[in-house]
DNA sequence: TATTGTTATACTCTATAACTATA
DNA sequence: TATAGTTATAGAGTATAACAATA
């Protein structure tokens, strides 16, 4: 396991930090659709990633009240984003589940970015790019952790 | 210069995107001091990246509106987190420079978030943080493209 | 006349508290 | 009595429009 009482250790640490967060300021400004708030397009993102979800469910993954999920919710529905479902067993909860046309939106976002992305990286050499390559998957484990 | 065509080239590319926006979420939300919204803590950043600064500069590094920018420096300033001065030699400009407080206020806040980050990375075995530490420049370098 | 910063005002997003329906 | 979701209301943060001071 890797010693952080390492300097240069610790220094890698700093910058993984410092530039994660800067990146994600920068990708986050390529928005494919201006009428979505960011929270709306993260709830359609867990949806596509979890299947359906209740609407305590969304809020608790994230990390929102369960009231502004309420809100939330009735915006995508009006947006025609997601479906509102009874709860098979359970006649107090809702079913949440997206429709394809947040699918669209979705896969529209992701290539927005994907190509922001790669034009930024195409600017590097081919010996970052191969580091940068190696890291991608470790970069997703430590963000699943 | 890397060829986003190959497909796996645009899988890594989409790995690294999706990875570096869950991972910011994940460090934004460990905020040393509650009382400071976001986009302040991220003006006191500039501030130690740029030195002194105009509200007008500020706004417009921050991506937020003049008047918003005005509100922002006041809530600082009434913080003891900047100063304000005259401009030399123009007298509608003012001069934002950060105090020592402010510079404590970001070092803990580094500090914070470098030891939740060092945590998580402490579950990764030494191959995948040799690869990640590779990583770290080439990330700073896109960070700044 | 153009630019910098501010004031006044409104909108968006989220939170807390109180309520309804079901378990 | 406890839980899921909603309604009502308030607060934080930002925007636009109109204004003052200076270039």
């Amino acid at each position: 396991m890797p010693d952080m009482s390492r300097s240069e250790d610790a220094a890698a640490v700093n910058a993984l930090r410092s530039a994660t967060m800067r990146l994600a300021r920068r990708i986050k400004h390529q928005r494919v659709d201006e009428s979505l708030s960011p929270t709306e397009m993260s709830v359609l993102g867990t949806l596509s990633r979890c299947g359906s979800a209740t609407p305590g469910e969304l809020a608790r993954k994230e990390h929102v009240q369960p009231p502004s999920m309420t809100r939330i919710v009735a915006m995508l529905e009006g947006k025609g984003l997601v479906r509102m479902e009874p709860h098979p067993g359970d006649r107090r909860q809702k079913v949440v589940t997206r429709t394809e046309l947040a699918d669209e939106v979705l896969e529209a976002s992701r290539r927005k970015r994907n190509a922001w992305l790669a034009e930024l990286i195409g600017q590097l050499d081919e010996e970052d790019w191969a580091r940068l390559r190696a890291a991608a998957p470790v970069l997703e484990k430590l963000a699943h952790l």
